[in-house]
DNA sequence: TAAATTTAATTAAACGTTTGTTTAGTTTTA
DNA sequence: TAAAACTAAACAAACGTTTAATTAAATTTA
């Protein structure tokens, strides 16, 4: 779907305003007034503010999709180094874009099957099914041990990425971060994340050292 | 606070559709309807949908408090199995109250510091810092390694379990556990999730054995 | 090229619903 | 018989969407 300039500026001001107060929080007038256009013209260029939904959706998602299937097939690259790539790469494009998170994080919510929640579901099997691969190569190599259940790593580092990005405020407040610059922040949380993640990751995959 | 008999029904009704279709998604006449009452009822007994949010939350959490306190000031019990039952606890906590779970997450993702997301950061606040006490007794007899970031922990036990709960569907497509009764499959994933969490808490808390 | 015509973009206003809350009156309980 | 519980109806405000009219852009015709 290919959308012209004015239609972006409604969907990236829908998808701000959809990740602080919700679908349901969020009104046609406010995200109109916001966007400097006329109500009436989201009904006229995508048809209702359901349709604008999966239209930040898709404007979202699309682009992020051959990257990582990319990097996946590189054949230098060690099983145990792509599972870092990966992490870096999710922890970078969720903290640069927690407001589209924060919208993804609502849909799944409200689980009302249709619509959005279905979209996520097919995003995340083909997630799952390139990172199945990935580690049972790994498993075929000797990198990685037996018996990982995939679906819970996953939902370990979604989980924790999510719950990052939700309770920032909190976590800055209870390190004494309040003076750091926004941006500063966010790096330095990234690489916290990172390190974190990948310790779990190498813990969780790998065989432990006899004790 | 207490609240008689049709309160109780009424916060319980509450919950349920609140965390179906969101607090903006939920009108009071779909409260009302559902809790058999009429609509007035609820801005007689708890004066408005906000406050009756309030009262939800109140109702829910006021009771698990004690329950831990006590827990961790038994003195038979090593730090790293006080460790072990915080995780037991709180899988439990939210398997069997996944719906209160989800009105949490809502309030928490709208971040209108007012109302329940401040009542939320207390409730965090105060089970960080007993969590912070036991880990560093654990630091000073050894159990524990140094320079642990608890918050981070934190994030990753309450986050893995958030994201379980959130695409409980999607976890049950993936393994092929439809079949399951929902009961079943409820005991199923506790079981996982506090295998996988002890396990990311023992290599996260630990010296790793020299390799 | 200039005028005429068609198509697309944009607007203010109105539509019918649904929203949370209040009122004024009735029934039940103590 | 006074207080509490409960009801149906009404309230104004906000909701998503549609309509009908107007302006701007693109295309066709002369």
């Amino acid at each position: 779907m290919e959308f012209n300039e004015k239609q972006i500026s409604i969907i990236n001001t829908a998808e701000r305003l959809f990740s602080i107060n919700g679908f349901d929080g969020t009104s046609v007038r406010d995200i109109a007034h916001e966007a400097g256009i006329n109500v009436a013209m989201i009904s006229y260029y995508f048809g209702s503010k359901e349709k604008l939904m999966e239209a930040v959706f898709e404007q979202k998602t699309s682009k992020m999709r051959l990257k990582v299937e990319n990097m996946l097939q590189e054949e230098k690259l060690t099983n145990h180094e792509k599972v870092n790539i990966l992490i870096e790469d999710y922890v970078d494009r969720f903290l640069s874009q927690p407001q589209f998170h924060k919208v993804m994080l609502l849909e799944q919510l409200s689980d009302k099957p249709g619509g959005i929640a279905g979209m996520i579901d097919e995003l995340k099997k083909r997630n799952l099914a390139l990172i199945k691969k990935l580690i049972q190569e790994g498993q075929k190599s000797g990198e990685f041990k037996k018996n990982i259940d995939i679906a819970l790593m996953m939902a370990t580092m979604v989980g924790t990425v999510s719950q990052m990005i939700i309770s920032r405020r909190f976590y800055r407040e209870v390190n004494n971060m309040e003076h750091l610059p926004e941006e500063e922040f966010t790096n330095y949380i990234r690489k916290k994340l990172c390190a974190h993640l990948k310790n779990l990751f190498k813990s969780t995959l790998t065989n432990e050292e006899k004790k």
